[in-house]
DNA sequence: AATGAATGAGGTTTCATTCAT
DNA sequence: TATGAATGAAACCTCATTCAT
């Protein structure tokens, strides 16, 4: 009486089901979420999980790796563009880019950056977030658009400014405040001496 | 295995006993240590921990509000000086303690602020880190040393700079670059706009 | 200390083990069995057992569920009978043989009926083996058969000496001297008024 | 800085008060009173309590004795009576004040004869409850006022009847309905043949 | 006689991962 | 490739009893 292997997929097709499975559910739920509920999500068996994914941080990896490649792709950095760019215009979309993709992941928001993943897995230099903000500063700044301060630090800080106005409107804090105060200080923070 | 003999204690003596040996591990190894680990490294049966803590959350909720009550005490803000203050002063010592205090409790600070501990026990409003910077920003705005923006929104996005100061100095960045982004953000983001 | 190979085997048949081996060891030792000791018996991890059973008052619950079912079974009450039923031999049958039953049952008799778990997980009135006999004094009455009293507290008297009788029985007491006193009991608590 | 001795009372006070204070709770509470809980209301410390009793089974002894001996002491059964008793009458005087005592301990009950006190604890042959009915029963006989059954027998039944009608009235049953099948449950099964 | 801090075995439950089928 | 039953280490917590003071 063996049970005959349920739904024989395409690895590839299997594979981004259980992803999709694990987004919409960590989305929901953020942590709690665990292998079980996504392979019943995924109606797929626990060990089927395992065959594509070595460990549950793999999973998160890989979700991360995609979140951000697709947020990349909806949001190009044009930092070679023909015409001279508006910098500090780019950069506010960006940020505010950032901010409604962080409210619109939910809960996975939370595992991806504040649970013990986001130590044990750091992201990998190149496709960090903050390295994109870095780009666009010195971009400006070689354009002559943003204050000449070391661009790794102050990138790192622009980012830390963007990431907490996006945990604050995701946890229901007023939007138009938040936001007012972050382009605020990502303006002051950033704008050449001249005066 | 010889059982070792009993030690009696003062509660209040035995109470910090549990509470330095879990500094000193969380310290060292930030997550991942365990009541058991704690009980080992202060010489108490598992049975002796239950006694002065309720769960594992209560311990790690005892050391946080003794590292801020360390930290208030020894930066006290005196927020109605007689002598009008140098305002930007004050809130650039407080934030060099603030990363000073964070790099000094190591795998601790990881553990209470990037953890699911962070989530199911929030910092009470009246103790909570931002409180005091955004109390320095108020006071400041008052005596017209800084713009006019929000407090509220401006000192949170303010500590989340300083926190990520510190978190990258805790990791071993190169400590005066960033600190030194961290003075030109907090400058420019609190700037009157007279110039 | 080698690990036992893994025994794989339909839920069905795993959960009957584990139920089985609960069953042996309550019989043998009534309270004092520990989820360790079942799965000990039952050759099965202590994890395997929190798959079948949520706690073991739900074990318990199912074991309880189980015997009651068993001895319906074995012990049908017809109370739509073609022919008038000789009501006090019906009740008399059933009497010695759910005494029977306790005696065989051994230790779990104690467990289910003298222990916490009693007042925890009260029996659902539906098989509640009381209400069994309380059918038939309500059938018995409506043939004539015995004295017009109230069915639910006569019934739940008489089965507080069937009870008894079991208990004396089960431990160790002349059985046909008991059994002959609950007889008695029996006939003379229903029997009706004319002589 | 030690603690002096509290309350040097006199042993039998202390011991006492102890009994008082476990009497107290577990009627309130029943089982779930832990030693902790008793030492607190008799304002001793937990060592105070080792001290008068060996285990935490030996205080229930002797609660359940004291009980028995003021229950019998209440209701003096004279069995050597000049005049001739009317032994049905004596016989359900007794069984209604055993059932409003059962009523009046409360959880006390529960603790004392439906948990696993019981059973590692029996009650001695000569104070046991049932007894004091079986000799009512063996002096009825005597007199030619019971029928003349094994009067260990039924006087162990005759006790379960009692002892389930109390229980019966003490979860809040209708207590007339039931006192009255026990009235007559008693009365049948003890009245002599005669018709 | 009295204290109460300390003990630790014992119990329940969870879940990432493994492996026999 | 797929299954899902099985594993077991680990976590949390309780409480009768002990014993240093």
């Amino acid at each position: 009486m063996r049970a005959a292997p349920r739904r024989r997929l395409d690895p590839e097709v299997r594979r981004q089901e259980i992803i999709d499975a694990a987004e919409r559910l960590l989305k929901r739920h953020g942590p709690n979420v665990r292998v079980e509920d996504v392979v019943r999500e995924a109606a797929a068996a626990k060990g089927t999980f395992y065959l594509y994914f070595p460990t549950w941080d793999d999973l998160l990896e890989e979700i991360r790796g995609r979140l951000i490649k697709t947020f990349d792709d909806a949001h190009p950095v044009q930092l070679a563009a023909a015409s001279a760019p508006d910098w500090p215009r780019v950069l506010d979309e960006l940020a505010v880019a950032f901010v409604d993709t962080v409210v619109a992941i939910g809960g996975l928001h939370s595992v991806l950056f504040h649970t013990d993943f986001a130590r044990r897995r750091p992201i990998p230099q190149h496709d960090n977030p903050p390295s994109r903000f870095t780009a666009i500063v010195r971009a400006g700044q070689a354009a002559g658009a943003f204050a000449d301060i070391d661009a790794d630090s102050i990138g790192r800080l622009l980012f830390a400014v963007i990431h907490e106005t996006a945990d604050a409107v995701a946890t229901g804090e007023d939007r138009e405040g938040i936001l007012a105060a972050m382009r605020w200080t990502m303006r002051r923070m950033l704008e050449p001496e001249v005066r």
